[in-house]
DNA sequence: CGTACATCCTCTAGCGGCTAGAGGTGCAAG
DNA sequence: CTTGCACCTCTAGCCGCTAGAGGATGTACG
């Protein structure tokens, strides 16, 4: 078993040095061993679970569902219904945030078509901000 | 003209008053003139730059972008091609942030429906977090 | 007029998820 | 043996608020 250093691991993981110093702090990552100077040592299984971890965030989970995420995984002999709850629950939230997003998009359509590239006074973007009446969408 | 508290200022505008009063202090809003009792006493225009910066801020302008664009409201005269540009970048992001998303979303789909529901060792969850290569999308 | 109670005030600290920087130590190559 | 990068710890900062302490003010009712 080689030593993985810090830095390395960063490499390999795509998970910035201090970020992986920061997920140790709160007990994401265990404490790895370190070589006589006090340098962090990693081993292969810590590369895995940092991979597990960057993937989970990029997928925007929190980090207190990667918490449990990471402890299902530890525990592979435990039904899987919370893992798929998670899971469920962060669809939800894409589903309507991406809702959300086609809504402003639309919004924001308006207001630039709108804009004559004229003056303050009569362009559209201000207008519509200022004015929420003007909005299509009124859900917010 | 009444003098309009920070409570109702709060009420009519949907901006909470904590937020009204940070707002102030980072210099969005002008500091109000105050009752004999040193309480903030808002007027009209007040509100109206309130609903503004929350019309904004729902459709996720930066704080910044919303100092420019107030700044534009505020000088009628002058051309809109800033107020165009500004939304027109807040366009590109939030067509970006929809595109992400739906492939986040397409990717949860999987892992959720991939789900027998049985124990974490053969979750698909876990599994699609615990390995990249099994994503459908590889942009992240 | 007193008193109860909501609302207001200022101030500081905390949230999430990092990121930046200061000031110092370890280590490998030339 | 020195150069220079990577590492260490620690603290503070980012955004856009939000929460809470501890106290002052304003208003409605008896």
């Amino acid at each position: 078993m080689k030593k993985i250093t810090i830095g390395e691991a960063a490499r390999k993981s795509g998970v910035k040095v201090p970020t992986i110093r920061y997920y140790e702090g709160i007990g994401l990552l265990r404490e790895p061993s370190r070589s006589e100077g006090n340098q962090r040592s990693y081993e292969q299984s810590d590369l895995h679970r940092l991979t597990f971890i960057r993937h989970a965030r990029e997928l925007g989970f929190e980090v207190e569902a990667i918490r449990t995420l990471l402890s299902l995984q530890d525990n592979p002999l435990q039904p899987c219904a919370s893992a798929d709850a998670i899971a469920k629950a962060r669809l939800v939230e894409v589903e309507q945030r991406i809702r959300s997003l086609l809504a402003l998009k639309a919004e924001l359509e308006m207001m630039v078509e709108g804009c004559g590239h004229g003056r303050v006074d009569q362009c559209r973007v201000i207008e519509v901000l200022a004015d929420h009446a003007q909005c299509t969408h009124h859900g917010h």
